[in-house]
DNA sequence: TTCGTATCGTGTAAACTATACACCTTTGTA
DNA sequence: TACAAAGGTGTATAGTTTACACGATACGAA
């Protein structure tokens, strides 16, 4: 366990000219980027994974990952990553947390930095080309590669906060949806129950909702309004949102 | 603007069996990890800075920062810069942002992880022997070494959320304290002026205050009664707590 | 000793928000 | 044509947040 300070080394009052050399002693390791690329489909949260490609984690799933080159930031390289699998580029993209397990890789040390978006399964799965990449219920995804069920587990936890702040979900829906798909959606993702006159209420009292006029036309029963959500007048009064309280 | 993509780099259907070499060929990196120390004295907002020893950074402020060594996990090496700068072992530390531009340090590409901690500057300033070492007051601070103004400000935005989910305040007042010490606190940290009785039922209605029976003694005007948190019942239901809003 | 000043400590009414709850309507299907 | 499934709506109650004012206490200065 004996740490070595790397900072504390000037003598006292000297300053450091060379700032290149002093770094250069210092130790290196590879970084990262994850992507828990979350989309809603079926009334289920999934999760896109790739399978492994590692023999010692044969069979098994991972996030979607890659090193982050010497000319990048993190989060061009978690939106390259992104784009490089699922082909979007316009999608939200935030960066959830870091995990620095120094055994996490098999292969070395590997510090990874785990991101997360939300997106429209029907809007993107046309663009995924590998076979090997697959959308997952998440709620039975058991074992994975790495540490990352650890990470989803986190990403996850993140998205049920950050759906309270900020309007995410409705990145998740197609771009018309209905009352009912809206609540199905928070309530697959928080894990609750909510009654569906309050739920309006709350969301009518928002007035970010736009509707279209349209009907739902698939449904074995009544269909429900379509809505748009008006991502226009939310971007103007961001500032002084304050999130949504389930 | 090349990026090239490390992990797909498989042929269809063959597994990697030696990930060792597999991860040689990553580009590495340094990775260090900042904290920013808040503290809070004479009402107001602290936070504990080193002074630079880059020549190119003279004069200049910096956050408490070291490289994270090669058998440690970036928590593990957060907690040790914060024992080796202040000497203090049990105090919160949380894990805020990455900050991953290529150019950000002069002497090469280094990430670094922003840590965020609390204290108390009357229990902890003792243990401080450097005199290149100085608590700043928040608000005076301008140009820092690095991008640290900019870390320093993702730390503080973090504060003032986190203060709001937990009540991490406790951790910056002395053991025992006045309501309105406490008060004066957030308003500090949170930049807003609260209505004095609401602030005290507020507090009151939690129930997370012991009255210690006690009074100010060193204030030029009436006393106020001294109080302690109750972290104890605060831990039993911590898991229930949905944050304090002002 | 008395007055001025600063803060302590407290309660209530009004506005707002959240919750619980039920019925008729519309559509599709059998 | 009747049944199943979900749509759409309103109200009363409880709880929470806000705004707001005055007498009490302690210290210090004159």
């Amino acid at each position: 366990m004996s740490k070595i300070s790397y900072t504390i080394k000037k003598k006292e009052g000297a300053l450091i000219k060379d700032p290149v050399s002093l770094v250069k002693s210092y130790p290196k390791m590879h970084v990262t980027a994850d992507c828990a690329i979350f989309g809603f489909d079926e009334n289920e949260l999934k999760v896109l994974l790739i399978r492994s490609d590692l023999a010692i984690y044969k069979d098994l799933w991972s996030l979607l990952g890659d090193n982050i080159a010497d000319d990048e930031d993190l989060d061009a390289a978690a939106y390259r990553i992104l784009r490089e699998r699922t082909g979007m580029k316009d999608v939200y993209l935030e960066q959830v947390k870091v995990f620095s397990k120094p055994d996490r890789h098999p292969g070395g040390r590997v510090l990874t930095v785990a991101y997360c978006t939300l997106l429209n399964t029907r809007h993107h799965e046309l663009m995924i080309h590998d076979n090997e990449i697959h959308w997952h219920k998440f709620s039975s995804i058991e074992e994975m590669a790495f540490d990352h069920k650890e990470i989803l587990n986190g990403c996850y936890q993140w998205l049920q906060k950050r759906i309270q702040e900020h309007p995410l979900g409705f990145n998740l829906l197609p771009e018309k949806f209905s009352l009912r798909e809206l609540q199905n959606l928070y309530e697959a993702i928080l894990g609750i129950r909510m009654d569906r006159r309050n739920f309006r209420k709350k969301f009518a009292s928002m007035k970010l909702l736009i509707d279209t006029g349209e009907l739902e036309d698939d449904v074995p029963h009544r269909p429900g309004k379509l809505y748009q959500f008006n991502f226009e007048k939310y971007e103007k009064q961001k500032n002084s949102w304050t999130g949504i309280d389930f």
